[in-house]
Order: C-alpha cells, then structure tokens, then sequence
RNA sequence: GGAGGGGUACCCAAGCGGCCAACGGGGGCAGACUGUAAAUCUGCUGGCUUUUGCCUUCGUAGGUUCGAAUCCUACCCCCUCCA
C-alpha cells in the first residue's frame, strides 16, 4: 500500500479537479474495499491517451483496496453526452456501440486487477439494467426527481442553448437522467458511494449523487479529474494527423512511444505525475536532471518507456525503443544488416514494390509508402527539401530510383520531414 | 409572426460583376536554427496532373450575363431586436 494516503497521493499528482467532499472522501477511501465507479461510454472501439488518467487513477485506487467498477455505456452511448461538446452529436447505431463496448472491455482489462479479493475490479455495462426500463416508470421514477430548473443550469446545456451553437435536441438533454441513475443503482446493487470522471463530468456526476440523496437518502461522493492539455492547449493524444490510441492496430505502439517522446518540455513534469508508476521523489529528481539537461529528453524517455510498457508490453516496447535510436541516433543505415532492417518494416508505415521494374519515380515510392497523399504533394516537398532517401535528401522532383540503390537488395529507408520514416521492399 | 444582420476554404475573417482558387490571421506541413523540444525567421497550404493545363469550392436550387463568391428569385439555417 501507498505509504502515504491514497487520495492525498492524487493531490500530489495534481489529479483532483473537484471534489465534492475531500475529506469525506478521503475517509471512504482510507476504509478500504470501497466501490468506486468509472463510466467510460464506448463511441468508438479504441480507448485513446485521454482515457488514461481516469483509469490510471481507478488503478492506484485499487492498488490502495479499493474496488473498481467500471460502467461501459452500452446506453448512454446510445444517448450522447452533451458533456463537453459544442454540437449535436450523429447518433451511433446499436451494432458500433456493441462492438465498441468489447472492444474497450478487452482494453481495460490489461488495466485493473481482476483476481484480487475484496478490491477485485469489475466490468459491468449500463444497457443491462437501463434497457429494461419502461418509459412510465422511469419518468416517475427518476425524471420526478429533477427539476427543471436545476437541469437548464448545467454548464453542459446552458453552453449549448446560449450560445451559437446548434442547441440541444431533448434526446440529449437527458442525458444527464440516465448517468444520474447508474450512480443510483450501483450505489443500491453494488453499494457504491463514489464516482470519478474526467472534468467534463462533474454535472453528471453531482446530478447522480442529488438523485441518491433524495432516493435512499445516502450521502455520495464525486470526483473529477483534470483534462489533461498540453502547452499548446490542445488535448493530450489529439493531433492534426488524429488521435491517438491504445489500440495497437490504430497506433502502433512504435507511434505510441514516439508521441510521448516529443512532448513538450514544459508539459513532461506534469504527464509524470499524471501517469507515472514513480513516486513524487522519484519523479522530482527526474524533473531536474530533465532542466539541467533538457536535450537527452531523460524525462521524455522515462514517461514514452513506462507508458508504452503499460499498454503495449515489454516486446513491443523493446522494438520501439530499438527503432527509435536506429532512426535517430544518428547512425548510418547502411551499417545495419537486412535483419536488423526487418524490425524497422514491422513498427513503420511502407509498401512493397514489384521487381520486375527496373527503377521507380520517387514520387511513386512516396505515395506507395503513405508518406505523402498524392504525387503532386510528393513534388512539392521534395523540392522543398523534405525528402531523404537512405538518409541522403533528394531535390529533384523527377528523380528516379534505380534497383542497385536498394539496401542489401531489397530495402529503401524513406524519410519524410524531421521524423517521418517509411521502408519500401522490393518483392523478390 | 414582424424588423434587421449574417451563412466564404480546417478555424476566424476580407472580398461584393472580370485582375478570385479567392487579402489577412490562426492552425497545419516543410526548410533554417536546435535537442526527434520551445521560440524565431522563411516557403507552401482546394484537388489532380507530363506545371501546359484540367476538375471542384464561396449555405441550397434555379436565373440574368460573353463572364458571378459578387446581381435577381425561391428555399434552408444562424444571430440580434420587437411581439
């Protein structure tokens, strides 16, 4: 167990928002066993890097023995939470909500601790007991509880109907009833008494515990998490090439490392706290050998490593720290063996060439590998310098590359901008 | 329901008959400098193409015109004020 309080770790972390009652919440949490609950509504069949810290959170909780409970949203996906959303979102149909939730069922198993006694976490799906649910009950039942008055002064309806945006179809607004009785009725089946989430959360989670009070005339908690931005401003995980996820099959875990290891050097203490195994020392005493040195990127090296290890494994870990000091440890690729090359084909974007041809346009190469959309886009940068082939740039947009330029017969390394790589193999 | 204002590329925002694929800013991409960082400076930024050119875009659908994002008609949507 923490050697100090678990929530008082959280702090440390800079992991709570808000918080309802901290030093109830402390208390529950210092009690051990308690139920917490985490919902996680599956829109889409990965998790991605802003679904980390809650479940990293839920994950010291049960370290610290606590008992996870995880709510997919088999339901409320269906519904949409307005939560944090300036429009009106496109209704998902029933069979992507149901392939997403085993999806993420699958994902967040590799989180918690699923043997464990007391504080053995588990999975449950929303669609379960809000399915059954007719209309009539449900409106007396629960809708007669909320008032009119408190629902329009939510953050997440009055941003949708004061402002520009599309405003706020009634499926939506309520959203806010459906999560309000999950809490209800996992504090009944499961005697829960805490909920957290990410910021966004927070009127969700507060109408749930109004709602346990007036039903059962229990006292919950909530908790929120902060929304972890970088220096940027931009949400941790969004790029303008997409998002990125835990799934290795969206993001390979190659991508995965990679992203973490360019973090900005401002943002790369507080990623630590955030998600880092490391105590706060520990910590700490990286952040100051990262300012003393910030160009060997030691913290960059350490959040990249524990992070891809935790969701991708120690193999595929490995193979992404190799590739990257292959690629960018200033080495020649020619001094590689073709063996050593095949573990670069496995983690990088590339294509397969045909060889009965005997040279290729460049801007083929460029299109076939992914590395550029089109081959007007591919002349474009090469003339602006972009374009390396086996770490020697290319200016001429009409270049040609012939079969003995080929590594060990077979392999082309392609470099697109500082840090985007590609292979071309010839099909022998 | 009435009066007015507005819908332009990823976002904001100019343009208001030809010189408009459309000023400017942001974002993005790339180059220089660096540390695979930030800041800064420079270039590119609708798509395709053998760079000659072709195709698509200014809310939607029609119309006027040699020619429209710009004028006309109808429709849809948003904002402000009045009821």
């Amino acid at each position: 167990m923490s050697p100090i309080p678990v929530f008082e770790e959280l702090k440390a972390r800079s992991s709570v928002f808000q918080a309802t009652d901290e030093a109830g919440i402390a208390a529950l949490l210092a009690s051990g066993g308690a139920p917490v609950y985490l919902g996680i509504d599956p829109t889409a069949e990965s998790l991605h890097l802003g679904h980390l810290l809650p479940l990293l959170t839920l994950r010291r909780l049960q370290r610290a023995g606590n008992r996870p409970l995880v709510v997919l949203g088999g339901a409320t996906a269906l519904i949409g939470d307005p939560s944090g959303k300036s429009t009106e979102r496109v209704m998902l149909p029933v069979e992507r909500v149901e392939l997403a939730a085993e999806a993420i069922r699958n994902q967040i198993s590799q989180f918690l601790d699923f043997e464990a006694g007391p504080e053995r976490a588990r999975i449950l799906n929303n669609r379960d007991w809000i399915a059954p649910l007719g209309v009539i009950p449900f409106l007396r039942d629960v809708g007669k509880h909320f008032s009119m008055g408190g629902m329009l002064g939510k953050e997440s309806v009055r941003t949708r109907l004061g402002g520009e945006g599309t405003g706020l179809s009634f499926t939506e607004f309520s959203y806010l009833l459906l999560q309000a009785y999950d809490f209800d009725h996992l504090c009944r089946s499961e005697g829960c008494r805490l909920q957290i989430g990410g910021s966004d959360q927070w009127g969700n989670i507060t109408a749930g515990i109004e709602l346990i009070r007036r039903c059962q005339g229990l006292e919950a908690y909530g908790l929120t998490l902060p929304l972890v931005t970088t220096a940027s401003g931009a949400k941790l995980g969004k790029t303008e090439a997409g998002t990125v996820w835990l799934d290795a099959k969206r993001t390979s875990p190659y991508a995965f490392y990679q992203y973490l290891l360019q973090v900005d050097d401002r943002d790369v203490g507080p990623l630590l706290r955030y998600f880092s195994e490391r105590d706060p020392s520990s910590i700490r005493a990286l952040e100051e050998a990262h300012a003393r040195d910030p160009g060997k990127r030691a913290a960059q090296k350490v959040l990249a490593e524990e992070l891809t290890l935790l969701v991708h494994g120690s193999r595929e870990t490995g193979k992404a720290l190799r590739v990257s000091e292959t690629l960018f440890d200033g080495r020649a690729i020619r001094d590689l063996d073709a063996e050593s090359f095949g573990l670069l084909e496995t983690a990088l974007p590339g294509a397969v060439v045909s060889a009965t041809d005997r040279d290729w346009p460049l801007v083929d190469l460029l299109v076939a590998s992914g590395l550029v959309p089109s081959k007007s886009r591919a002349r474009t940068d090469i003339q602006a310098g972009a374009v390396s082939v086996n770490q020697l740039r290319v200016e001429a947009a009409d270049q040609k590359i012939s079969r003995d330029e080929f590594l060990w017969g077979r392999y082309l390394l392609l470099r697109h901008g500082r840090r985007r790589y590609a292979w071309i193999r010839l099909d022998l």
